[in-house]
DNA sequence: CTATGTGAATCGATTCACAGCC
DNA sequence: GGCTGTGAATCGATTCACATAG
């Protein structure tokens, strides 16, 4: 049961989640573990064990329900419901996902968007005004916001990131390649493009060289 | 020595790298596993495993000699020598890829910018003049450009993809949240944030739990 | 006959304990 | 004393084999 999720199992939630959807949007309404495994690149039995410890949704003979699986696999990454999101640093990176529409739909809402640049400050960004970094405790205080995402220069992150901490955010998602120090109740997630890059690039060299 | 290199192990190595430039940085010229595992969140003795693993560099009573540590790392990496990359999508995230600097100082450089919008095709982002997406074959061969960054809208994401694959793509980064099918020897990486922001709510989520 | 859920076995990664070097 | 590298032990995750339900 959902006693204890594993960590692994826990990092393909939201896989299961996307492909379920896509399933949904194609017409069907139930989907096997060995078509969610061919898809998604993994064995149908780490997917059936996957989803027999969230909980066993799941009839032997049909396969899972896309709508139920949807439904669980929301309630469970918790996006059944809206959170708020702060955004700070309204670089190119950060003017990019203010602009992005989608989050809401994922359950997630950019409900503020903050920059220490005056010149950028009260200026409109998607749906957003840009306020000062000065008003971060204020603005997550009031509209309960616990979840940011810092699209700040690497230099600058550090210290915007114990702003944040200190404006009672739980989670950082942090896009510069930088390693945060906060808290151990503070969550970061880091995110930063040209370590991803790296590791595609490893992975390509790595492929190629063994076969 | 670096025979074969474990999954775990390759995940990290872009956290050694830019942990190990920054204590360069610092003025620093030896740094201790200690060091590292403080600052990412590890322990040393996984540390010591995961360097020991890439080669033995490092001295005992010393620590590791951080200028060596960035060379190795790189080496290992591929990104001692610059690799072209192929921006494809001038959507917002793609206009501010595009506009990034930094890549070229860590092995990346984005050579060719595309776009199937003829009314984008011919403008200029940031250095870059965007192409017809139909150019793709031709210029990836001509320019050796072997890996990708795709962000693209998610219903247009597979079709990119396959053309990807026919220009002689061997790694795509994919920014769009849908898997994406592609043959075994080309490797696909996807950075979709609102699965960043899931799994950062998630974590956010199991940690007040449990504690 | 198809497909899930699960104990048992295997595989890989992390931690422990310590030998050896600066 | 401080620190690395590594075999041995532990822990967790994946795979196998199969009992069970539709």
């Amino acid at each position: 049961m959902t006693g204890t999720i594993p960590k692994a199992t826990a990092a393909r939630i939201s896989l299961y989640l996307r492909e379920a959807e896509s399933c949904r949007q194609q017409g069907k309404t139930t989907v096997s573990s060995q078509q969610l495994a061919d898809t998604l690149g993994l064995t149908a039995t780490q997917v059936r064990k996957d989803l027999a410890h969230l909980g066993q949704f799941g009839r032997p003979g049909v396969g899972y329900n896309c709508e139920e699986l949807i439904t669980q696999l929301r309630r469970i990454l918790g996006t059944d419901q809206v959170r708020n999101v702060a955004l700070v640093g309204c670089g190119n990176l950060g003017r990019a996902l203010a602009a992005y529409t989608n989050f809401q739909h994922r359950g997630f809402k950019i409900a503020a968007v903050f920059d220490n640049d005056l010149r950028k400050v009260g200026k409109q960004i998607g749906n957003h005004i840009v306020q000062d970094i000065t008003k971060l405790y204020f603005v997550c205080q009031r509209d309960d916001i616990r979840l940011a995402a810092l699209t700040v220069p690497a230099h600058a992150a550090q210290d915007v990131a114990d702003q944040l901490v200190r404006a009672g955010i739980h989670g950082i998602l942090n896009f510069a390649p930088v390693a945060l120090a906060v808290p151990d109740q503070v969550v970061v997630s880091t995110v930063a493009l040209s370590m991803e890059l790296e590791q595609l690039g490893l992975s390509v060299r790595l492929k190629h060289r063994s076969s």
